[in-house]
DNA sequence: ATCTCTCGTGCAAGTTTGTTTCGTTGATTG
DNA sequence: CAATCAACGAAACAAACTTGCACGAGAGAT
């Protein structure tokens, strides 16, 4: 089984480590070298690959938002007004920079943006809320989903 | 500085310690406490404690869709029939069981469920609808945002 | 076909990190 | 005040990570 000639392209064994990484990133090397028919050494040189090349993002540590006073997960869809063309980037550096959005989306169809946003209590959204929608001429309104049940928060892919 | 004598209550330290695992989980645990005050085996003691009691959920490397062939996100809206009251947690685990949804929420407000969809394709994507939308007779209707840019998809919360 | 270049591999040695043990400290309680 | 308990740090130890090196497979050129 060969490597393609473009660094950035993954072989199947590369998926396989990937596989395993994604649920669990503490697996030694050794062993994922184990279940992928590889030494850990050569297993070792393709994580770093693939963290350089940007094929990992990062190697994060899941937090439950519940068990460190986070209990309330929101989504938000901001509808943006029509004239609003050059803007979007000026918008989306305005929710990269919030900490309290977990997740931003650019969508397609009714609206324009659906926000995933985690915070300690309503008092916090609302204060949230004064700060970045009304606030902000180029929203033309928003919709609140407060979240009873975070059924499915996962970080890994179907590969 | 001392810790509860509830055993899942967290002292400035497990914060501290959570916001450096949650950007970057392979911080050695002798860096980690540096930066926190605190000897490597006292960082590791906690980290453990944090990992038994789910305060961590799981250490995982975050994979970016668009370089292993899954480019679309999608964000579906589902409204349920309104006589569906006891067949919430069937729904539930149907979402559950599906690999390309990513992460599903119960919401309040106009709609039930929102979930985030990861696939390769949009015949992938109607595939999946076909067998989880449009044969369960518990869903009334759907809506499909197709998302254009991925602007913001953090792991880490705001501790 | 043969040569050569490149790339990825495994092994082994060396380095760093993670883990366990153990004695001490400080706070709490009887 | 003594006993108890929980958490700590230092040091010893085990495991994992990292690096250097030589080998072998595949691609392209002659």
């Amino acid at each position: 089984m060969s490597r393609s000639t473009f660094s950035s392209e993954l072989d199947s064994f590369d998926l396989a480590i990937l596989r395993i990484l994604q649920n669990d990133s503490t697996t030694p090397q050794r062993e994922v070298g184990e279940q992928v028919n590889l030494s850990a050494p050569s297993v070792q040189r393709r994580i770093k690959r693939m963290q350089r090349d940007g094929v990992i993002a990062v190697q994060a540590a899941i937090v439950d938002p519940a068990r460190v006073g986070l209990p309330l997960t929101i989504i938000v869809e901001i509808e943006l007004k029509a004239e609003t063309g050059g803007k979007i980037d000026e918008i989306k550096e305005t929710f990269l920079e919030a900490p309290e959005i977990q997740q931003c989306y650019y969508v397609t169809g009714e609206v324009d943006f659906v926000l995933i946003v985690i915070v300690s209590d309503m008092a916090e959204y609302e204060d949230l809320t004064q700060r970045l929608f009304f606030s902000n001429h180029n929203i033309r309104k928003f919709k609140t989903f407060v979240t009873m049940d975070r059924t499915k928060t996962n970080t890994s892919l179907n590969i």
